[in-house]
DNA sequence: TCGCTTAGTGTAGCACATACACCTTATATT
DNA sequence: AATATAAGGTGTATGTGCTACACTAAGCGA
């Protein structure tokens, strides 16, 4: 209570001294590096730009900032009406403001990473005039990307690369059931090299974060892999305190 | 040659084909977390602002980017006429733009940590006219700060915690001559938790990226420790290739 | 020379990473 | 029915690095 009042009286305080400053208007921008799995193969989402500058150029997913939103609400306001996808992991990354990277005068922009599940969502309909169409790229096969956002692009894939080692961002790529085989496709695809079937499979399934289900493939003209779900009430309980390299002692 | 030509034609019909377009104005902020390490302890530079809004509050040290400097310069220029320090390890780590973190309007900051040696230079001149005084504060006790100040240093601990852990930013505290029990000090006081000695000792030496030096500890009143240093060429030479907990394969 | 204070050292057990090859299961083909 | 094909699934031996743990060495001051 004491606590309250003391709080109470700082606002009334503050807000009586001080004078009437002048509003600030901001401009900025941000951007999405999204990430989807398809195939075997990672891939991001590009957008074709319907207006200059760089018209008809590809470019990540991104736009103006409103002055009464959040950047965090930006991101996903942005993220929605280009997938109609909700309840992303989204995170920002860094931020991007050289003097010239946009025509029109300096403009910073706040970039984030997403990872979606393609549960089979390929019909993208951005719903955005300034799109004219977006699509799918294979991260080894971008084209040439409109301002800085190969830069931005390349910044977001070492940090995945990193984040990977110690926190359970793949299944974000996954369908809610997996298998082992596709865990591992996702690593391989982030980190960009082979890596060993049974090592692999040891070392995840020792995490005892995975949840082994009585379900199999269907229709594969090959044996059936069982099919797993990460176990996201186990993890917690694991690793609230975070893996660190650096462990008890 | 062709290359080249392929990139001027881009250029020249960039600029031919798309319309003058409205420049843009922002406006936004950098905040620096600076880090010094003294007396065993791990501080913080804090300002006293002497203008509103939060006037005679602590603050991070930080200020707005010119229209025409690269957030990274003036990062460098706000921490320089500071501190009257340059080349100090300047990581920017996150980009505070809550709407209502600032009471002029929607003011987005990007938030850069620091990490510098105190080699007794404690005498800290501030030259801006809006800082009213500069103090180093040890990080168990802060006052309370200006907008949200207080986040974006815990946002600074978290990341230094986890960077510790994989980059040699430890020695950027240390002078260039430090001993064994200095450096576990260190590590002591970002991770706040007691190490063993002799595992630290080992763990470090191992890595092979410390020069023993001839000299020793001179005036203290018990066995003199010997000095190292640390030898950035070998550290680069080992770890281009990062580490990272998946290893080979 | 004794006491205080910090520097400096080794070993045994354990957990985890690595390297590496074959059998199993399901379907499709003949 | 037999065979080919394709991926699923499994174990072991070795090495490396982390952990836990306690005493002696050196330098100085009283």
């Amino acid at each position: 209570m004491i606590i309250f009042s003391i709080f109470v009286t700082t606002i009334i305080l503050k807000t009586v001294l001080e004078p009437q400053l002048p509003k600030f208007e901001s401009v900025f921008s941000i951007d999405c590096v999204i990430f989807g799995f398809e195939e075997g193969v990672l891939k991001i989402l590009l957008i074709e730009r319907n207006d200059p500058p760089y018209k008809d150029w590809w470019a990540l997913p991104g736009y103006f900032v409103e002055n009464n939103e959040s950047i965090e609400d930006a991101a996903e306001r942005i993220l929605y009406s280009f997938t109609g996808l909700r309840d992303i992991f989204l995170e920002q990354f860094y931020t991007f403001g050289d003097v010239d990277r946009h025509p029109q005068g300096r403009l910073i922009t706040v970039a984030y990473y997403a990872m979606i599940r393609l549960n089979g969502k390929k019909d993208l309909k951005p719903s955005s005039p300034y799109v004219k169409k977006a699509f799918w790229y294979p991260i080894s096969d971008l084209p040439k990307l409109a301002f800085d956002h190969t830069q931005i692009f390349e910044k977001s894939l070492q940090k995945i690369r990193r984040k990977i080692s110690y926190q359970p961002i793949a299944f974000e790529l996954l369908p809610e059931k997996f298998t082992l085989t596709q865990l591992q496709n996702v690593y391989e695809a982030i980190l960009n090299k082979k890596l060993d079937k049974r090592n692999f499979r040891k070392k995840m399934l020792n995490y005892g974060i995975l949840k082994e289900l009585d379900e199999k493939q269907q229709g594969v003209s090959y044996r059936a892999a069982t099919y797993y779900k990460f176990d996201r009430r186990k993890y917690n309980r694991l690793f609230q305190k975070e893996l660190s390299f650096m462990k008890e002692n």
